[in-house]
DNA sequence: TCTTCCAGGTAGTAT
DNA sequence: ATACTACGTGGAAGA
């Protein structure tokens, strides 16, 4: 695998580490005591703390504190990523479209390590909006008796709606599906398309929970609701995570 | 610092690196070739490959890819991370509220670190919507002639509206701000608030530009926009790294 | 490229 | 805890 870690390396063994990640198409990670600066859609500024940072072959920059999921700060893939300065050294990435730019001052090295990184597989996921919407054209009678679903992304000048159908009466209906409760804001996206369309249609709201204040915009506007979930078992699942999930710590299969 | 990194570790090893990095309040980070596996809001499935994994002393854990921003898997902050299992070597993250849990297989691990961190610096960021709110409301002439602003995050009973003012008439006036381009959804969101006021009222959209369909359902609802953007230099900046993003790519000051 | 919308969104704030 | 919105949202799919 010919991956390498530096102890407390110098400014040039970084440099050299970046290099090289580069030709080999890794990533280079920094342990480091750092301040971030940063330009271009905004402008923020991030005094010396110690931090982790990722860069990645494709141009991606994440500076990571010791909390939270989201990074301190970062630079999205597309970056060209170089030293510009070895004393202190000074790591910067800049982008194009947006134009923008992060700059990290490296004021120690803990560690650099050069990660060589294989990984084609593709993520497998079920539970979203489109396996929601492919419960319903599989069983339209959770809408209600008589419902047939008919276009997936049917297309208005307000933009696509999820499910275009008709109901026992012949009576056109539209569907907008959430994989998650809903608030006001998915109850503006139907009505944004109920009215938008030149014809009598309905409207209704398909998720596993509406807020309150959502419920009442609902009415207000003549729109529908039904309490629809994505599906969650998906067949060749890991029974045993599941068995974590639903509450029993001492599973250990 | 004390850190420590640990090439080709045993499961037991990383174990052992897991635990002290809870005492020591710090995060683990390992390169390795693994699968994931994650069940919860929805179900996802990752097969085998090389991966960056960060765990972080709130629970947060990360599984990195060599492309892209976004971790290819992750649990957000607040989960129990344990080692349940050594052969192979298996760590699992759980969670609660909502419930949902997961698994990382390594059928290599090519380095363990430990790291600790010290970071309590705050970013400091500009060109926030907030900063436009600002803005507005020292040049309300950015709007109009005439126009006061009054509140910010003014109720309606459809939410908060980000300004509520009137114009030269004393006529009430609604702005939405966008700190960006803005499309269908904030006009949805600006009528959503004006049509919630019992009261004639007038609705801004506020946006450095506008998108043609929305533009369009502006005028539908006989709403108006105008265009301002976040203001751009706050002072203390660093100059050079402007220089940059100009587009000064011999800059190395 | 631009537009549009989903996301296991995440984060922050007020209730 | 829930509700609501912003985010340097990011990412994908279609035009």
């Amino acid at each position: 695998m010919d991956s390498r870690v530096l102890q407390a390396p110098t400014p040039e063994a970084v440099e050299e580490l970046l290099g090289e990640s580069k030709r080999r198409n890794g990533c280079l990670s920094l342990y480091t005591r750092c301040a971030v600066a940063y330009e271009g859609r905004a402008q923020s500024q991030l005094e010396s703390g110690d931090r982790f940072v990722l860069c990645k072959p494709d141009g991606t920059v994440l500076v990571h504190g010791d909390t939270k999921q989201e990074p301190r700060n970062w630079q999205p893939p597309g970056a060209t990523v170089q030293v510009t300065d070895t004393d202190p050294l000074v790591i910067t990435a800049v982008r194009t479209n947006p134009r923008e730019a992060i700059r990290i001052t490296c004021e120690r090295v803990y560690h650099a390590a050069l990660l060589p990184m294989d990984d084609d597989a593709s993520l497998e996921l079920h539970g979203s909006e489109a396996d929601l919407r492919d419960r319903i054209f599989e069983t339209p009678s959770l809408i209600e008796d008589g419902f047939r679903p008919e276009t997936r992304e049917y297309e208005t000048p307000a933009g696509p709606v999820d499910v275009w159908g008709y109901d026992a009466d012949g009576r056109p209906v539209i569907l907008e599906l959430k994989r998650r409760r809903v608030g006001p804001d998915a109850v503006s996206q139907l009505r944004r398309y109920v009215e938008s369309v030149d014809a009598d249609v309905r409207g209704i709201l398909v998720a596993p929970s509406i807020t309150d204040r959502a419920e009442r915009l609902l009415g207000e506007f003549d729109l529908e609701s039904r309490q629809v979930a994505p599906p969650t078992d998906v067949g060749e699942q890991d029974r045993s995570l599941a068995a974590f999930v639903a509450g029993d710590e001492d599973e250990r299969t």
